[in-house]
Order: C-alpha cells, then sequence, then structure tokens
DNA sequence: TATCCCTTACTGCGATCGCAGATCGAAGAT
DNA sequence: ATCTTCGATCTGCGATCGCAGTAAGGGATA
C-alpha cells in the first residue's frame, strides 16, 4: 500500500533515489553504526573514510556532521571525531525515550496493518531468526534494526520513524559493544516471536507491550555490561586515578 | 598525566557558543524557522543566503543540509530548497509526538527542578507575557519556545531536548503561517500561566499535564487554519500537475 | 501577434586547496 | 639519564572553482 502516501507531498521521505554521495555515505555509516561496525571510543577520521571509499572528503564530512549533530559521533576538545562512550545515564535517557516512542509506533502500526506490511515482517523476523542462529552478532543486530524499522514503518509515520532511528544510532554501537552472551540473543528471540505473532494477530496493544517488553528486557543487561565497561578502561579510558 | 582535563565526560551537554560557523548559522536558521522567519513553500538559496549572511555557500549549505535531513526543509524535484508545506496528517504526527515527548519532558523536569530552574523558567515566562502584550508575533513565538525550551532543559535531558526542538523546527513555520486571532495568544497565556504555576509548585504530574493541555489547545486552531491555507492557494501554490 | 527554440542564469553537489589548532615523535640541551 | 622544544603531520573548517541539471527570459521565425 505505498500509493496511500502520495496524496499530495511526499514529505520527509525524501525519495533520493541513486543520487547524493553524501548520502549514501550516510547511509552507510547509518547501517554501520547500528549494526555495531564502529566501537564506542573509536576515532573517525574524515579524510581517512573519504580516502577509504574512494570519494572525496567533502560528501564524507557532510554526513558525518550531520551525525555529529545527531549525536552519534562526538568532537572531542582536540577536533578529532569519535563514536562517543555512553554514560549509564545517557543510556537511561535513551532507553526511556525508546520505550515511548516505540511503544507509540508500534501501537499505531498495528492499528495500520496490511496484509503486505505482515507478510514483510514476517519475512525480516524470518531473517532475525536465521542470523540469530548463525551466531554472527553483526548480521544479527543488522537483522534486529531491520525487523523493528520494518514494524515501525508500517506506523506510516516518517517523522516518527526518523527519530526512533536516530535513538538505534545513539546506541548502537555501545549495544554492540556491550553485547551479553547467546543466551541474550535467545532470550531476545522469544520475545521477538511475541513480537511477531501481535503482528499476525493484528493486536495493537499486544504489539506495543511485546515491543517493550523487549526493550526493558534488554536494557538491564546491557546497561550492567556498560559499567563493567566503564570500570575496565580495556583501549581508552579517561579516568585520571590521583586527585589533580 | 596529561589528560586531567576529563573528570565526567561532559558529552552531548557541550554548549558550542564560539565556533564553527555552520553551527551559527544552523542556529539562526533553527530560530528563524520556529520564530516565523520563513514562510511554508518559501524557496532558500544557499548562495544568496551565503551572500545575505557575508559568507562562503560552505558553510551556509552544510547547515540547510541538516535542516534538510531533519526535515525543516525540503529538495524539490527541481533542486530547489524550500520551506516545506505541512499537510494535516503531517502536523498530526508531530503533535501526537510533541504530545508523548513534551509530557515526558516536562513531567522529568517536574521532578527535579531547582531554585536556579524556576527563577529562570519564571523570567521566560516574564518575557513571553510581555512579547504576548506587545502583540508582536515574532517576538511572542521565539519567546514562547524559549519558555518551553527552559522546561524541558531542566529534565536534563540532551537527546529529548534535541528531538523535541527537532518538532518544533518542523511545525514553526506551519504555526506562523497559521497563527490563529490575538485571541488565541490569550487564551494560551492562560495555560502558560498553569504552566508556570506547576512549575513554582513543583508539581511534576501538573506540570506535564498543563504542557499537554496546551498543545491540545492549539492543535485544533492551528490545523483547521492549516486545511484553509491548503485550500486557498493566496501566494505560493504547490504546483501540482499542471498538465492540460 | 503568437509560438518555438536557444541562450543565460540560476540551483545543489563534488573536488581541490589552504588555514589554524592539536598531537606526537624525534632531536637537542642540561 | 631526563626534560624541553621544535617540526612534521595529523585533524576539522572555510573558500573557491567547476560540473550537470532545471527554469526562465529573450530573440527569431512563421
Amino acid at each position: 500500500m505505498q500509493n496511500s502516501l502520495v496524496a499530495s507531498e511526499p514529505a520527509q521521505m525524501s525519495p533520493l533515489q541513486r543520487d547524493s554521495l553524501q548520502q549514501q555515505i550516510y547511509d552507510r555509516l547509518h547501517a554501520g553504526l547500528i549494526a555495531g561496525a564502529f566501537r564506542p571510543g573509536e576515532v573517525i577520521s574524515s579524510r581517512g573514510l573519504a580516502g577509504q571509499l574512494g570519494v572525496s572528503a567533502m560528501p564524507v564530512r557532510e554526513a558525518l556532521t550531520r551525525l555529529t549533530a545527531e549525536g552519534a559521533l562526538e568532537l572531542t576538545p582536540s577536533r578529532t571525531l569519535r563514536v562517543p562512550v555512553l554514560s549509564p545515564d545517557d543510556f537511561d535517557e535513551v532507553t526511556a525515550i525508546r520505550t515511548e516512542l516505540e511503544g507509540m509506533a508500534a501501537s499505531r502500526a498495528g492499528e495500520q496493518l496490511s496484509d503486505d506490511n505482515v507478510a514483510r515482517i514476517c519475512a525480516l523476523h524470518g531473517t532475525l531468526a536465521q542470523a540469530a542462529d548463525s551466531g554472527d552478532v553483526d548480521r544479527y543486530l543488522a537483522a534486529n534494526a531491520d525487523f523493528h524499522s520494518g514494524i515501525y514503518a508500517a506506523a506510516r509515520w516518517p517523522v516518527l520513524l526518523g527519530m526512533i532511528q536516530r535513538l538505534w544510532l545513539i546506541v548502537g554501537p555501545s549495544i554492540r559493544a556491550s553485547l551479553p552472551d547467546q543466551g541474550h540473543i535467545s532470550r531476545s528471540m522469544g520475545f521477538h516471536d511475541t513480537i511477531r505473532d501481535a503482528v499476525v494477530a493484528g493486536d495493537a496493544a499486544a504489539l506495543s507491550a511485546a515491543i517493550i517488553a523487549d526493550i526493558a528486557n534488554a536494557a538491564p543487561e546491557i546497561r550492567t555490561a556498560l559499567i563493567a565497561q566503564a570500570a575496565t578502561p580495556a583501549s581508552v579510558h579517561p579516568q585520571g586515578a590521583a586527585a589533580s
């Protein structure tokens, strides 16, 4: 049912097909941040990335600027870009907003599900299950993001979808770095099954509740892992020991 | 020990004032869009704006790119930038998200209000009341944004604040263009008084309810005005299919 | 006079160059 | 030996130039 949104204005859902280098770069970095291609604290060089992608520094710079403005990257005092290291408070904030926004998106999506949507979401669920079985963490995270985004997209609220994806962008690297054991993925798949069932049943309330439960399930484990990492400065650690 | 400056990661709380031309330009455009300096459908030229500001096209371009990515501007098929004309559905979406997010921010702010916050918010309320009396619509809108942002900032959740401001960015021009009669401002000031009273009382629930009531109060009037404007393409018409 | 075509002047986007600031390594001084 | 200092080389940011595509205006023709 894509012809329903062509009423008069495509609005914020910019069509941009195959154009704008900076948009493509942004999309790749976006997906990479969510799928865990970058680690918290990792330094990003615009020129280096440009050379790596075989393009000029210009479009890379604009993409990085956007990501910085969105909080997915941060500019250190020494003028270097890096992936932020989320504090537990930051994580709590994003999690709270996610609960609110994703719950709303799920609820609304549940009320507007078309057969096409259901089929698509079930397919995404299948891909997610495969990725979970494969044990490939990056694949799992990417499939997980696609699965959730597929549901929220069914709400047909582009602004809301964009805000949710921005939140994923912020917590993505930290989730990847904090990813608990394989047991967590198995446990999450239980919630994902519940989500899919709610989608198939067309039960908006159940879908929203399942989404919120999924977030609430993963949050504590990620949070504790986050604290453990902050206490264990493996690579980059700010932590001044002596009192200055 | 070189790095004694790192205490606890200021993270997203960077004030960033004295840097980056593109950031200053972004801030000005941001404020302008909220205060109604631009009208829906208005075309924005990066070179023209650059000449107007006395800078190169480069920082202006990056600022405009960011605003486009945030939905505050849109790129027409003819490669020109313009302020989007919100459809009623778009407005409903943003209003729904605003209700959720601003309610959450107000609730949290109400629980964490310091005396300093209260004083600051009361000052902003005074400025807002003055602007309302003056009848200067632009001043009123800017003061209104400052008043609300001041409250949400007290929640100390920078990501949430940024998302709320992005929503204001999207509806800003349409609100300005749809601004109802002076009676609306007077009516809104009643809600604003209630908001301030809740802040002074430190009642988080009342504050959240007052904020939501403020949004719910203004929304229908703006929405109807929006529809009326869409039906009356007085100045800029959406250039529909002009074939035959 | 009306119509068609072509020139011109925009638009955004990418590449390249240069600048100021910061980091880091190596060489020189004590 | 350690400490200091200077330079090479990063970083992001801004300016300038050129490219492709579109819209509009002017001139030529029927």
